[in-house]
DNA sequence: CCCCCGACTTGGCGCTACGCGA
DNA sequence: TCGCGTAGCGCCAAGTCGGGGG
């Protein structure tokens, strides 16, 4: 597996680099990243990322495949059979393909409602968005006129007993037939897997995005709509113009739509986005394996620390505007001190059409607030991705007293703050501190919170791993906890499920017969009772350990206390934050 | 000058490979 | 060896924010 982590102390950031990348770089057209390579890197004059670029464009999906003509929808109770050849629309979808997209969907839960009320075939929205797209491929000659006496039942009891079918001839395949699977797969990533950049290859992944329906998160208006197949043509292509790959779909050729070498970006490739093409979609090299991505994290957490070192300045910045006589000012400085205190997300304004009304600092509306006696704010709305924020907080007088008077003879729809958004709101921070944004808080909360939690986490040198983990999980926890994330799909069967296990296990010790028994139920009794926190209030611990957590705080408590790095960071994490090492274990956020 | 959109980060969750206990 | 549960990986949705372009 993984090399224990003292086998890289002391290594520079770029020799670590090459450790992990360079050893597997041996492919036609890339030679392995030298010296010279890093060095670059660093010196690319500002803007420039790359000199050349290479790869073998974009992967389409399969095309689509007819079903059985005896599969059939329902009409008014009669089979009805759809055209499963005609592309012919603006989406490049078949009447059919259509039908089998929607009949997937019917019983899937709307994502963040209570499932027993919320499957997407109940909710009128997601229905009707459906509808009106597949009424234009249908026609407007077609005998179909009324969604509501469409049966898409026998279409769906098909595609089930396929993926059924399926699986079980999976299961029956020879070793050699499965070997087979497996060396197909690697081809086509050997093909399709990699970019070289500078002559170092890297990985991708350059999978276009397959049709189907669009499945929001939270309560988007466009959900249930259909999102096009997209078609060479709809590809740009970054690439240097020298090695412009051949255009292929299905193994038939075909044209790009565009092809440019733009240097200043690191995307691969882009289209518009299927569903409304006036978003882009990218296709970048892997967030893992991009030293585009390392480098740009680590000046992230050095914005967050720089922050970290300011805060009292800023802090006593806002604190002086909380009593400006401009109500602008105020405004600006009682939001500042909801992002210090609960590092909301700034919330930058959303097209009501198209977008969910999911809430973020700036675009909270009076009914969020409630006011507690003591002095205390209770927020409650739903954020990002349709999970819901619920805190009471304690605050400051002023800004008690600001916000009351922000609500006072306001309806619950309007805005908390009228005159600022997230765009003002930078800009006011940047009075403070250059640079400094209001994500950057977020990214400061989850350094310093988990600075000072494993500052005060101190384990026994005989402290087994297991042990240690335990430690590190709880402070990864109240980082989480800060930050708001969660894994609402679990619902609350996850705590019954680990106290059943923990008393499942208590049984086990109790009737445990040699120490060494003992020892190992009380081993995974600890593991579970550790998961009981993060389950009982559905936390979910792994976007912060991807984006918010310095990795360099990790890496200096490990080194400390001989903690094996494996045991916090997977595979990808390893090389994610590969550029942070060689950081020494006296070194702090 | 301002606003829209380009480019990138951040987010939850479904699927699957894999490891573990029976 | 087999079935089962789970971690983790990849997918794609949903944010942030600065600067290009009208």
């Amino acid at each position: 597996m993984y090399e224990n982590l003292s086998n890289y102390k002391n290594l520079s950031f770029s020799t670590y680099n090459k450790m992990a990348y360079c050893k597997i770089q041996k492919i036609p057209g890339g030679t392995q990243a030298d010296d010279k390579w890093w060095e670059n890197l660093e010196s690319k004059s500002k803007g420039k990322k790359w000199d050349t670029m290479r790869h073998n464009g974009v992967l389409f999906p399969e095309p689509y495949k007819p079903l059985p003509k005896n599969v059939k929808i329902k009409y008014d109770k009669k089979p009805v059979s759809l055209d499963s050849t005609d592309t012919d629309n603006p989406l490049h979808i078949t009447a059919e393909e259509a039908a089998v997209f929607f009949a997937m969907k019917i019983d899937q839960d709307i994502r963040t409602e209570k499932p027993e009320n919320k499957k997407a075939i109940n909710d009128k929205i997601f229905c009707k968005n459906f509808w009106s797209d597949w009424k234009k491929i249908l026609g407007k000659d077609h005998i179909i006129k009324d969604f509501k006496l469409v049966d898409f039942t026998p279409i769906r009891d098909y595609i089930v007993k396929r993926a059924a079918k399926k699986i079980e001839e999976k299961k029956a395949m020879t070793p050699e037939e499965k070997a087979e699977l497996k060396e197909q797969k690697a081809a086509t990533t050997e093909l399709y897997g990699y970019a070289v950049i500078d002559g170092v290859r890297l990985g991708m992944s350059a999978g276009i995005q397959p049709p189907g329906i669009y499945m929001s998160h939270a309560d988007s208006p466009l959900r249930g709509r259909i999102k096009k197949r997209i078609q060479p043509s709809d590809i740009t292509l970054n690439v240097s113009k020298k090695y412009v790959p051949e255009c292929k779909i299905n193994g038939k050729p075909c044209k790009w739509g565009e092809i440019v070498e733009k240097k200043d970006v690191s995307w691969i490739a882009s289209y518009g986005n299927p569903l409304d093409s006036k978003n882009t979609n990218y296709i970048y090299l892997k967030r893992e394996g991009s030293h585009w991505v390392c480098m740009d994290d680590k000046v992230k957490f050095e914005k967050a620390r720089n922050l970290g070192k300011n805060i009292s300045k800023v802090r006593k910045g806002y604190t002086q505007d909380l009593d400006s006589k401009a109500s602008n000012t105020r405004q600006l400085a009682t939001a500042v001190y909801l992002l210090d205190e609960l590092a909301i997300r700034p919330g930058t304004e959303k097209d009501e059409k198209t977008e969910s009304d999911t809430l973020g600092l700036t675009t909270l509306k009076c009914g969020n607030l409630k006011f507690e006696r003591g002095g205390s704010v209770t927020f409650d709305f739903t954020g990002k991705s349709g999970v819901p924020f619920k805190k009471t907080v304690k605050v400051v007088e002023s800004v008690y007293k600001n916000l009351k008077s922000l609500c006072t003879g306001k309806k619950d729809s309007e805005q908390v703050f009228p005159d600022i958004n997230a765009i003002s709101l930078n800009g006011y921070l940047k009075n403070f501190l250059s640079e400094l944004t209001a994500k950057v808080f977020r990214t400061y909360k989850a350094g310093s919170i988990l600075q000072n939690e494993l500052d005060n986490c101190v384990p026994k040198s005989t402290d087994e791993v297991h042990e240690k983990k335990l430690s590190f999980n709880k402070a990864n926890i109240k980082v989480a906890q800060a930050l708001n994330h969660k894994n609402l799909a679990a619902g609350d069967k996850k705590v019954d499920k680990v106290n059943k296990k923990i008393e499942e296990l208590k049984e086990k010790k109790k009737a445990a017969k040699t120490p060494k028994q003992k020892a190992s139920a009380q081993k995974s009794i600890d593991v579970q009772e550790g998961k009981l926190e993060e389950a009982s209030e559905n936390i979910s611990m792994n976007t912060s350990k991807v984006n918010y957590i310095d990795s360099r705080i990790i890496v200096a408590w490990c080194k400390k206390y001989d903690m094996p790095i494996e045991k916090i960071y997977n595979k990808n994490l390893l090389k994610k934050f590969v550029w942070a090492m060689d950081t020494v274990s006296t070194w702090r956020f």
